[in-house]
DNA sequence: CGGGTTTGACCTGCGC
DNA sequence: GCGCAGGTCAAACCCG
């Protein structure tokens, strides 16, 4: 069945080459400089009149703060744009990065990044669901030298609901609000960018992400989120609501426990209903729309719901997809 | 000095 | 069993 737990998510796409983030954006996603959140392809299998692109929204007169504002206020019942099976065929060897072989649409750098991530949790929900190492916590097996500690009998513990991003930008860490201290960084097969881990630094927070540059297409940034936070952003402290509503801090305080895909789906995509969810050719269409058409790689497709009230309004007439009152 | 980063070693799972 | 690759640890280092 569909699963919750892994999830790539793309909210939005525009190209930074033509367009700066505002320092100030309140984008709810990521906000940082030159940077932007990568964009959900083509939803191809919606009504052409439903359909409208962000790009061309951001090439209007409204600035990505006004968006931002738009989308802040979805905040609260958004985000997951597109889930990914949990359980495609399981790749080969060769694939373990997730970025070689079996891309059956070529071409497309976004899409093939789209792919990666998409591996990315495939390799996550693959492998580290048998993996149950212990860190730090329990190290209560006396002070055995440095990696002695072997676990004896290890209990699966449930995996942390992961969500990977791909955001457009030309700083790796992209600012989300919270703050993560890095543990390690490994060089990814068949890449040379190399992978960074990073932990949430709050106390009790185990929150991970982990962030690599696609080696398709390297201006852009895929970060993988791993938990929910049980705690506050600190950048809501600072007086920075926008960052609160990044990427995956929604997941955590306000977020928890709720149906996110479902409420996100429903509120972006007019034609959802929960029974979508349920249909099996619902989420092969939904994954298969992660996969840019190659021409369609300066052009991604952003669809607005009909009724988004304050977007709607926010809107430059000229928007395609804009509803006159 | 505290907190974050770097980096080599170690652990683990998987495929062959 | 072995090698590989991903993930993590932790000492050393850096920096404000």
């Amino acid at each position: 069945m569909a699963n919750e737990k892994d999830r790539f998510y793309d909210p939005f796409h525009y190209n930074h080459h033509e367009h700066q983030l505002n320092h100030s954006s309140n984008f709810p996603f990521f906000r940082d400089n030159n940077s932007a959140p990568i964009a959900s392809q083509n939803f191809q299998g919606f009504p052409s009149h439903q359909r409208t692109t962000f790009t061309d929204c951001l090439h209007g007169s409204m600035d990505y703060n006004t968006l931002s504002r738009a989308f802040d206020m979805s905040c609260s019942s958004s985000e997951v744009l597109s889930s990914i099976d949990e359980n495609p065929k399981k790749p080969s060897a060769g694939d373990s990065a997730g970025i070689s072989g079996n891309q059956s649409t070529p071409n497309s750098s976004v899409s093939s990044s789209s792919n990666e991530a998409e591996a990315l949790l495939e390799e996550d929900s693959t492998k580290t669901q048998k993996k149950d190492k212990q860190p730090k916590g329990c190290e209560d097996e006396e002070e055995k030298p440095k990696k002695e500690n072997k676990p004896k009998k290890k209990e699966k513990k449930p995996r942390e609901p992961r969500f990977a991003f791909l955001t457009k930008s030309e700083i790796d860490n992209l600012e989300d609000g919270y703050r993560w201290r890095k543990y390690g960084q490994k060089a990814v097969k068949n890449s040379p960018y190399p992978r960074s881990y990073y932990r949430c630094t709050s106390q009790k927070c185990s929150v991970k992400k982990r962030v690599e540059r696609s080696f398709q297409d390297p201006s852009i940034v895929i970060t993988t989120y791993e938990g929910q936070h049980n705690h506050h952003c600190p950048a809501t402290l600072r007086g920075s609501a926008a960052t609160m509503l990044s990427a995956p801090p929604f997941f955590g305080s306000s977020y928890m426990g709720s149906s996110l895909p479902q409420d996100f789906l429903a509120q972006f995509l007019p034609s959802y209903t929960q029974n979508d969810h349920q249909n099996p050719m619902f989420n092969q269409n939904l994954s298969n729309n992660l996969h840019l058409q190659p021409q369609q790689h300066q052009q991604h497709q952003f669809q607005l719901p009909r009724d988004y009230g304050l977007l709607q309004d926010l809107l430059p007439s000229s928007f395609p997809g804009k509803q006159e009152p």
